[in-house]
DNA sequence: CTTCAATTTGACCATTTGGTCAAATTTCGA
DNA sequence: TCGAAATTTGACCAAATGGTCAAATTGAAG
């Protein structure tokens, strides 16, 4: 047996067929958040998705059986990115620092991935019929342990107390606004979203409000 | 000239059609808010909100020529519920009580009319093609007017200083999510959206955090 | 070079949708 | 009561849509 063979024959696919394919999954997915995320799941078209993607139709039916198909796979890649960055908030940070360095990274989130964040929205705005057992299941688990770490904050006296629920609610609604409702933050600033700058002052003064709310001093870093 | 024909000449239209006509309008204009709320502007249907408003479909096609106006009556009459709340925020209040009744009210409108809340919602995050310019005039103005209000604080010494319009940016996302992402409050409550608890819990945190974030004292009553 | 599975693609189809229309019916004012 | 205007409603249609399919093409392995 050759060493080229034993290489080859590893578990973890990596033929040149193989590449490829993920390579045009990859484009189509990125093809279909952005005309989802602007005309919503009904309001989508596969037609207009291999426009965009610069397919003919049945090609994107080639990858991805059906629209439904299409449209979880964005849901479920953008949520297991919220999910991994939730990740990092852990009770042997200082609060300030841990809650500072959560908002921060949430709205640069927004502002690095507004397509699948809307694509999110919109889920979420109409029930959630694709994607309510990921949200019972896994989101619920890490909401849980982000609780668990207020509690043990607060019973060391490190914060005082307060329903990390609801918390958690309105950072997600304020970080989450800056990228889908976009339209709206444009009107009110009377300028351009999408600017990096407005994304700053936005993170700043939430991260000041909620940690002098929260009687935290805000770290100076 | 008989009264009977004074009064039923007066501008203002009164004729028992007239009342039947504003009555059947209203009936159709919540079976739509409805359908729209569930399945977004594309994917409603007109069918589906005939059959919500029991009426024959070319009846609701008799009071709406089409559904691009069905859908735009309901953005405006919500947008009107806002800025009409809006409204109530002004300079010769206390800053702590205007902000504390600002965000109860607006908590309040998302428990009562939670529905075209997510229409509006729903256009806002597909870019507000429908609405556009109520949002560039109407909405503009009253946000300039609060922003007045918060300078006039400011100078008076009142209050911190502050940038009211990211300020209004997380007030509204943060009252609005109670109404907009239902499924979400649940997931992360573990409890049942919709009940009055949760609304007031929701806002009286909110309360709190912001205005001990904007160095105000949370008023007793 | 051959072979054969993987991929590409145009043509096609059943279903759904917003909207129309004309005929039937109801209702109000005189 | 009568006539005109407003309303109701079933039937219908053109356009759009998600998805299918079979024939053609490609390219890697032996």
């Amino acid at each position: 047996m050759s060493p080229e063979t034993q290489i080859e024959n590893r578990p973890t696919k990596r033929g040149p067929r193989h590449v490829a394919r993920q390579a045009m999954e990859e484009r189509i997915l990125d093809a279909a958040a952005w005309v989802f995320s602007q005309s919503g799941y009904d309001g989508a078209t596969m037609a207009e998705i291999a426009i965009k993607a610069d397919l003919p139709k049945a090609n994107v039916h080639y990858y991805f059986k059906s629209k439904a198909g299409l449209y979880s796979t964005v849901l479920s890649k953008i949520l297991a990115t919220w999910l991994d960055q939730m990740n990092a908030f852990t009770a042997d940070q200082d609060p300030a620092m841990a809650l500072k360095r959560y908002i921060h990274g949430k709205i640069e989130l927004s502002r690095v991935y507004p397509i699948p964040s809307r694509v999110f929205a919109n889920e979420l705005l109409h029930g959630a019929p694709f994607i309510d057992r990921e949200l019972a299941t896994d989101l619920r688990d890490e909401v849980d342990r982000i609780a668990e770490v207020f509690k043990t904050w607060k019973e060391r006296g490190r914060i005082r107390p307060v329903d990390a629920r609801h918390l958690l609610i309105t950072l997600w609604a304020a970080t989450q606004t800056y990228a889908d409702f976009e339209v709206q933050v444009d009107t009110v600033l009377r300028a351009k979203a999408g600017e990096k700058a407005v994304f700053q002052a936005g993170a700043e003064q939430l991260t000041e409000i909620v940690l002098r709310g929260l009687g935290l001093e805000v770290p100076r870093e």
